[in-house]
DNA sequence: ATTGCTATTGCGAATCAATTGCAATAGCGG
DNA sequence: CCGCTATTGCAATTGATTCGCAATAGCAAT
């Protein structure tokens, strides 16, 4: 987690304020260890300040997104569930279970190998990847065998 | 591409019927190689049967869905380009060029390697993974190199 | 502290893709 | 050819996100 000073001043390096509401937004993106989507994080923040509005929230995730303090990710086979992470937490993907509706973290270096492959063969620069993975996890395997089968 | 007879005949069972424009719209996801969103479909359909309405599109590509005769995949790091395309194409991926928009189809076996050894390890069973790559192709990356640095 | 510039906010309205309710239409099995 | 009901076109609706705008409030300079 970065300091508030150092954020501060690479807010303003962009022409940009430190607000209330963009602390409180920036705080609960930090702390949490959920997968948190626009509503959610609005839904949270709106209990400590309950005149934020929503379109702050949309509008505070997108500075972020563009200096790359945070990503946009998804998962889902429809991608119907995007949420936001804060982009320190190192290369890793998504396994959503179709069951319980948990999401375990994937760490592989496979996909940046492919990547690799890819760029030696075709000449291609990669700027990002988006994983997601769908399933049943273990404890679910059992249940949805003998509810579907 | 499935034969008409055959897949009326699955459409039927499933209780559905074959109309006109269920035939349009499905042969033209069969003939295409492009890769095609809902508004593509609606907008090539229209021009052969010019008072087909976009709900009709939209159900019948949900309707194909169900039966998994069509994938709905994504593209770019947003997954703002959405589009479906026939599940008969065998497993691979996308890499979009953030530069000429080119989509290149990536052939690997590596992400069903990262699956198994993650089934392995957890036990867990995959049904899905979505993966989309974003990046500059050959010819654009000196392209980028120029503009931006 | 005070001032002034302007980024930011809250609000409501607008947008856009996608979905839905409904009455009319039309597959298709009998 | 009938009759049942799935499907269609249409218009209205939804739901997430964005936008315009006037009021507010950071923050650098005074």
């Amino acid at each position: 987690m970065e300091s508030k000073t150092s954020l501060e001043s690479r807010l303003r390096a962009a022409g940009r304020r430190m607000t209330p509401q963009r602390k409180l937004i920036l705080s609960i993106l930090d702390e949490t260890g959920d997968h948190l989507d626009a509503e959610e994080v609005y839904r949270r923040a709106k209990q400590q300040n309950s005149n934020l509005n929503i379109a702050t929230v949309y509008r505070t995730l997108s500075i972020l997104k563009d200096m790359e303090l945070i990503e946009q990710r998804y998962f889902a086979r429809d991608h119907s569930v995007e949420y936001y992470e804060s982009v320190n937490k190192g290369e890793h993907y998504h396994f959503t279970c179709l069951g319980c509706r948990k999401i375990i973290e994937v760490e592989t270096p496979k996909i940046v190998q492919v990547q690799k492959e890819f760029s030696a063969l075709t000449g291609a620069k990669f700027t990002h990847a988006c994983v997601c993975f769908e399933g049943y996890c273990a404890n679910c395997v059992n249940d949805e065998e003998n509810l579907t089968l």
